[in-house]
RNA sequence: GGGUCGGUAGCGAAGUGGUCAAACGCACCUGGCUGUAAACCAGGCUCCUACGGAUUCGGGGGUUCGACUCCCUCCCGGCCCA
């Protein structure tokens, strides 16, 4: 359930009800994929602000499988968090294998050859829901169809179509499963439509007519242009429902954060300071990034970032996480992802007090 | 002293008459990563007046239209025999 607290002109400030607690609006999930952050340990998380995880239906499904979780006592107990987490529904899996021919997009869903032994995979809106529940997710994601930005008008269109399907199925396996086991997990519908303005509102209006607990915006921050990623946001969140949460998918860097929760987004996630931290760009708290590997930190024996909210930000040297990175010391992801993973939480937090 | 194998770009290591400015790996430099097939990927890495040119494969000489590749010689290293 959602509340908004306040609002201003555009940007928002609520709490958002789970079944593991309460979310303050807006915010960012790190992503946790397959069950963990690569190179932070929950408690790291937890202390830099982080207040909900995000996980992947079909890792989890290949790795270690929802039975295997569900045998544990579900998601929650497996990984040994107690805070909500929002289950991603594979969806994007559709875009990311899409690019390498690797997915099949077919009625009921999608025929994937998985990526850890290129066995096929069927997964279609039944199947991700019902892995959804199986993990026991507090936010669950329709499994929905998300197009490269490079597709054209006659492919979204389609994609929305097959998303909008889908979207139907979701929900009626959802409500059907929740009747069963008695769970109020949320479920959330995802807004397909490419750059194109009336698809999207079209995508939208049908979504809502369907019902969701949450509405979220997929399909960008695929390969478009900043510029029109903005406007996509600017002129869709305004019309996404005012009583429920906005999810802006896959998105972002600090200034799109920024921006984005000034056009209304509730919620975030991205794999991008994370990833990066891996390759050595670090975020810093003043909005600049370094490529701390550069032959010219070599010698920078200031802190990482000395306002840094991450204790690693602040007390390791520069010159120190370039030698950890050069010496491929497993330390340096950590410090990395510590640091990058703070700025992110911190810009989140300034939001929601500003 | 005799024999033998070898000396290739920062290092390791291919090439053994033309398609070689020279494979590949490492190191080094730079860039990219946005609901994670990503602790990954891409480009560069002799010099220059740079979509072309110059000089390279231990040194020198030779054979050849043409040599890193064949011959001679010198220098250096490994191993073996005295």
């Amino acid at each position: 359930m959602f509340t908004l607290k306040e609002k201003t002109e555009k940007a928002r400030l609520g709490t958002l009800k789970t079944q593991h607690g309460e979310i303050q609006t807006p915010f960012f999930m790190p992503v946790g994929t397959a069950g963990a952050m690569k190179g932070l340990t929950h408690d790291q998380i937890l202390d830099l602000g982080a207040q909900i995880l995000l996980c992947n239906t079909y890792h989890l499904h290949l790795q270690p499988s929802e039975k295997t979780v569900k045998k544990a006592g579900g998601l929650h107990e497996f990984v040994n968090w107690d805070k909500p987490i929002l289950t991603d529904s594979g969806g994007y899996q559709v875009f990311s294998f899409g690019q390498s021919g690797r997915m099949k997009i077919k009625k009921n869903g999608v025929e994937f050859q998985n990526h850890l032994n290129g066995d096929k995979l069927f997964i279609g809106p039944k199947e991700s829901i019902q892995i959804q529940h199986d993990l026991g997710s507090d936010i669950i994601m329709v499994f929905d169809h998300c197009p490269p930005s490079t597709a054209s008008r006659p492919e979204i269109e389609k994609a929305v179509e097959t998303t909008l399907r889908w979207a139907k199925e979701c929900k009626k396996v959802h409500d059907k499963l929740c009747k069963k086991t008695g769970k109020s997990s949320l479920l959330f519908g995802i807004v397909q439509g490419g750059l194109e303005l009336d698809l999207r509102e079209k995508c939208l209006q049908e979504l809502v007519s369907i019902g969701f607990d949450g509405y979220a915006l997929g399909g960008l921050a695929v390969g478009e242009s900043e510029t029109e990623l903005f406007r996509i946001v600017k002129a869709i969140a305004p019309l996404m429902p005012e009583d429920k949460p906005r999810y802006l998918m896959g998105v972002g860097m600090p200034n799109q954060l920024k921006k984005c929760v000034g056009y209304g987004i509730d919620m975030f996630d991205c794999v991008y300071p994370m990833r990066v931290a891996r390759h050595g760009s670090i975020l810093l708290s003043d909005g600049t990034t370094i490529r701390i590997q550069n032959n010219k930190f070599k010698e920078a024996h200031e802190p990482i970032d000395q306002n840094s909210k991450s204790e690693f930000g602040r007390n390791h040297s520069r010159s120190y996480l370039h030698h950890l990175f050069k010496a491929k010391e497993r330390l340096a992801d950590t410090i990395a992802a510590s640091q990058n993973l703070s700025v992110i939480l911190e810009v989140m937090r300034e939001l929601r007090e500003e």
